[in-house]
RNA sequence: GGGCCCGUAGCUCAGCUGGUUAGAGCGCGCGCUUGAUAAGCGUGAGGUCGAAAGUUCAAAUCUUUCCGGGCCCA
């Protein structure tokens, strides 16, 4: 054959260096991606990296836990690719970055759920033993976390999934337990109350969401608080209420600044009316006519203003104080009231609402310094009976065991008629409480339950600074890093105004305060007066790691803990109630990060959406500055929510909702991780069609281009690169583009800003390379010889291009860059054992880009003209032209010194020259002193590059070529006989 | 209602401490190529920078108000 050269139907295109990959152009991730996780399983991939990170320096992540009841939203997907990034960009960056996930267990939405098994089975809670029931919802978590895993997996996430945390491992349980008991012993624990949500009917609880409101029939009274001190003895104040029953329980009135009040007198009232001539009101003056009208009064004049200031100074007096209630009755400012319905003033009963609580709580300083006892009574019992506490009253029943309603609201109402203290009284449908259980209706009530303390000194703090909680946590706030930097204020706020933490649940499916208490004294044990603390704690302790907290409910467990270490058990009770799971989450650091050899505490960084300023931040920040002093993150990085496209919330009436399962399935979950990449994540973030849409063509793009990379260095022999110092001009360029690339990657991912990252990488693959640099250097590359310097240098170049970017890209698409990488490196381990590349600051050549700047103006120029001619259809490809360059600026013929223009513009020649251009030649408006006038060749065209060359056929054996195509043929052909001698 | 935050081309984002005709990628229209081909190259059209007022010689960039949206509270 190869005597037979002139035969012009040799097929030229076997004897170039074309691309050649198995490197798919579409992706089909979808199937794709779960046969490398399952490489990643079958290889050990997380134990590869902690095998390979022994003894560096640890970054560790920690996983603030998702709750173990359901699949995963897209709201997930997020925070764990985010985490997962994180996690990758540091291992690669030369830490041990070990992730391990963890799960939130405990907490009513799984009562909820085994409670509706039982409800559908016709069994009921209480008659299950607590064990029992525990035990189900254990199971129903573990059912979940095994679900969530897998999902999280999918996504590419890796970490311990063998090994994760779960806030309901019996020694996590043990350890939770135990973090409770610290701040007995620290003496921050403390036994306070606070109205709940009762269902009289079951005796229970609820929870705001177990509460469905229906149509209510209630009573009203208007009722008169008589003013004790100042000008305004004489007077009276007036409340409205819908619950008379809690008068016993009230304490107090609200009023508003923002509402003008004034001092009313009736002047005409029928015989006998309950308001009569001579009454003084104060009332608010939009509500005054209504109100007299509702008391009968025929006639009433407005004395005068009473302002803000004056109520502020003023006391009452309970409207049944000779029945015992003597207190005084103080007037409290509170944004809650309004003047829309009542009397502009709020009758408060701190154990019978969550304003009138909140408002009590938040005054109970100054109003201790009045000597007003702030202690919240217990006026009614868990069976709807008024106490001991609402003297008058006692057995009274405000709602019966059937949900009707009792006689305390008669009661009370005879009772405030025989004080001359009703000044009407009426009725009102209205949306009203109800459980969703009975259907029937529900009260607040004050019940016992167990608080930290924000503001009290630690036990042993020094006297000259206060040391409480709330001064630990704003210091360790304000130590802090925080990504962005707006959470630092957030959480401030939010720790700076919180009222005193309550842990304590009246539920089964949690940790227990496991404290006891003396009935009498008050004493907790453990605690900081009880001197066998240390002792019972290990005890619980070694119960809790080996059976669970199960052990506290197991019978005779006061005795197994408590025994002969006091001296009468009767006196002590034990704690029934369990932690609010905020606890149990807030308390991972303290089971999962310190115990486990593998992590460290603090942790690097916690990462998590917005909400958890006043969740998981919040709660871990508390828990670890009370047992530890400081918070156990040294950063936290926040996210905002996912939005439909429209940018508002997604929900499932709108439709508007995307899952993570179903991108997955559709595009694969590189797809969905690189709409992460390209979102701002530390703003509310979009998800739709469309956006997928964009993020799925630019993933075609990147791909495309690691394909043609991939396909060119089929040809690479690594032993034939050159040295730096021989690179072509446009190889140093681009080594030089690449550094400059990586100081904006190194900057983006040292900021955890990863849109920065993604951007400066696809720009750079689509303006610099793929438009550019491939699309320059492909004549190279396809035709030159084996031998040529030029193609050896543009080789080795690609490969470098190539190993830096794909694991530039290897945190964020682990997916396609392993996939990638084992096309490149075939039976080579996994891409995410490598670490960033270094790269030289040899590279870096300012010069060299000042003046190559310079050659792209003029290239843009010249193709610029050469577009004329296309649309004019006197050309077709570029190299059918051989424009004439007219370059009068001194600076760019300067920058063209040395440059082959033809090969940079690829045309198949070009002329420069310094003449002044004719009229009519192609000019940019800012590009100046550049003119172009296009020619089109007519000479013969090369069969191999194409080339419309003068010396094709200078080789009279090979007529059809360029003496260059000529001769690197010759050496192929040399090639092929050496490879096949036979 | 309160605290924190956001609103730049169809989409995702750049636009620093205020200073020439507001940028990029993708998408879209048109053309070329057919040796990256369900690819590649070129080129074009898209924005009163959420609205208004103010400060300034000058505002997308500072201030205020309003509109729209989000998280957390109430």
């Amino acid at each position: 054959m190869t005597e037979k050269t002139a035969d012009t139907s040799v097929d030229y295109s076997k004897t170039l260096y074309l691309p050649q990959t198995d490197f798919p152009m579409r992706a089909g991730l979808p199937d794709k991606e779960p046969k490398i996780l399952e490489r990643w399983t079958s290889e050990n991939l997380y134990g590869a990296l902690r095998e390979k990170a022994k003894g560096r320096p640890k970054f560790v992540l920690h996983d603030g836990p998702p709750y173990a009841n359901g699949h995963l939203h897209i709201g997930h997907a997020l925070n764990k690719i985010l985490k997962d990034v994180i996690t990758r960009q540091k291992q690669m960056e030369g830490f041990d970055s070990n992730y391990v996930p963890g799960w939130d267990c405990h907490g009513l939405p799984i009562e909820w759920k085994i409670e509706e098994k039982y409800r559908a089975a016709g069994k009921n809670k209480d008659e299950v033993p607590k064990v029992e029931f525990r035990a189900e919802c254990r199971a129903f978590a573990e059912h979940w976390v095994g679900v969530q895993s897998a999902e999280f997996q999918r996504l590419g996430v890796i970490g311990d999934f063998e090994r994760p945390y779960l806030t309901m491992d019996y020694e996590a349980e043990a350890v939770i337990a135990g973090e409770i008991q610290k701040f007995a012993l620290n003496g921050q624990l403390y036994r306070g109350s606070k109205p709940v949500m009762w269902s009289v009917v079951e005796k229970t609880a609820l929870a705001e969401a177990e509460v469905e409101y229906q149509d209510y029939t209630s009573d009203t009274i208007f009722v008169k608080f008589p003013v004790v001190d100042g000008d305004l003895v004489g007077a009276s104040v007036v409340i409205w209420t819908t619950t008379p029953w809690t008068i016993p329980g009230n304490r107090a009135v609200s009023f508003s600044n923002r509402i003008a009040y004034g001092l009313y007198e009736v002047t005409a009232s029928p015989e006998g009316n309950w308001a009569s001539v001579g009454d003084k009101l104060v009332l608010a003056d939009k509500l005054a006519e209504e109100v007299m009208k509702a008391a009968k009064v025929e006639d009433f004049t407005r004395l005068r203003d009473v302002t803000a200031a004056e109520l502020l100074a003023l006391t009452l007096a309970h409207p049944l104080a000779d029945l015992g209630y003597g207190f005084q009755v103080p007037l409290l400012d509170g944004d809650h009231v309004t003047d829309d319905s009542g009397t502009g003033f709020v009758h408060t009963a701190p154990g019978h609402g969550r304003e009138d609580f909140e408002i009590w709580m938040a005054n109970a300083r100054a109003l201790d310094l009045r000597g007003i006892d702030t202690a919240i009574p217990f006026t009614v019992d868990d069976g709807g009976f008024l106490t001991e506490d609402a003297p008058g009253f006692v057995g009274r029943t405000v709602i019966t065991s059937d949900g009707d309603k009792g006689d305390a609201n008669k009661a009370v109402i005879d009772a405030l008629v025989a004080a001359g203290a009703l000044l009407a009284r009426g009725r009102l449908k209205h949306q009203y409480p109800h459980s969703w259980r009975s259907k029937k209706p529900v009260i607040f009530r004050n019940t016992p339950q167990w608080f930290i303390h924000m503001d009290r000194d630690f036990v042993g703090a020094g006297k000259n600074e206060p040391d409480t909680l709330r001064t630990r946590a704003l210091k360790a706030i304000a130590e802090t890093t925080f990504y962005p930097p707006a959470g630092q204020n957030r959480l401030n706020g939010m720790i700076a105004n919180r009222p005193d933490w309550v842990v304590s649940r009246q539920r089964a499916w949690g940790v227990p305060i496991a404290v006891f208490r003396n009935a009498e004294t008050g004493q907790l044990a453990p605690g900081p007066t009880f001197a066998k603390s240390e002792e019972l704690r290990a005890r619980i302790f070694t119960a809790f790691v080996s059976e669970g907290a199960d052990a506290w409910y197991e019978e005779g467990a006061k005795e197994r803990f408590l025994g002969g270490l006091v001296e009468d058990l009767d006196q002590w009770d034990q704690v029934q109630d369990i932690l609010d799971v905020w606890f149990d989450s807030g308390s991972t650091h303290a089971f999962c990060l310190r115990r486990r050899p593998d992590l460290k505490w603090p942790a690097d960084m916690y990462l998590e959406g917005s909400d958890q300023h006043r969740g998981w931040f919040h709660s871990s920040l508390l828990e670890s500055c009370g047992t530890n002093g400081r918070a156990p993150y040294d950063s936290v990085l926040t996210h905002g929510f996912v939005m439909a496209e429209d940018g508002r919330k997604m929900s499932k009436s709108l439709g508007n909702q995307v899952f993570p399962q179903d991108v997955i399935k559709q595009s694969g979950a590189d797809i969905l991780r690189l709409w992460v990449m390209t979102s701002d994540y530390a703003d509310d973030l979009r998800i739709g069609k469309e956006i997928l849409q964009t993020n799925v063509e630019s993933y075609r793009k990147l791909r495309n281009t690691l394909r043609w990379m991939l396909g060119t260095l089929t040809h690479h022999e690594p032993e034939l690169d050159p040295e730096f110092a021989e690179l072509p001009e446009l190889e140093r360029l681009m080594l030089h583009r690449l550094r400059e690339v990586g100081d904006v990657v190194e900057a983006g991912y040292a900021a955890y800003d990863f849109k920065k990252v993604v951007g400066a990488i696809l720009n750079f693959m689509v303006i610099d390379l793929s438009a550019f640099y491939f699309d320059v250097r492909k004549d190279a590359l396809y035709c030159e010889a084996r031998s040529s310097v030029k193609r050896r240098a543009a080789l080795a170049v690609v490969d470098q291009l190539f190993g830096t970017i794909v694991k530039w890209l290897a945190p964020m698409l682990p997916f396609t860059t392993e996939e990638a990488w084992g096309h490149r490196f075939p039976g080579a381990g996994s891409i995410h054992l490598e670490l960033f590349p270094v790269l030289p600051d040899l590279w870096r050549d300012e010069a060299l880009a000042a003046k190559w700047a310079k050659v792209r103006e003029v290239r843009r120029v010249v193709t610029g003209a050469l577009e004329i001619e296309r649309a004019a259809k006197r050309i077709g490809s570029s190299l059918e032209a051989a424009p004439i360059v007219h370059v009068s600026d001194a600076d760019l013929a300067a920058a063209l010194d040395g440059v082959d223009l033809a090969e940079v513009a690829i045309t198949s020649s070009i002329s420069v020259v310094a003449t002044p251009a004719p009229e009519g030649a192609f000019t940019l408006p800012d590009v100046a002193g550049v003119a172009v006038v296009p020619v089109k060749l007519t000479g013969k065209r090369c069969a191999r590059s194409w080339r419309i060359v003068a010396d094709v056929g200078s080789d009279p054996e090979l007529p059809d070529l360029s003496a260059r195509d000529a001769a690197a043929y010759r050496e192929w052909l040399a090639g092929q006989a050496e490879k096949a001698p036979a």
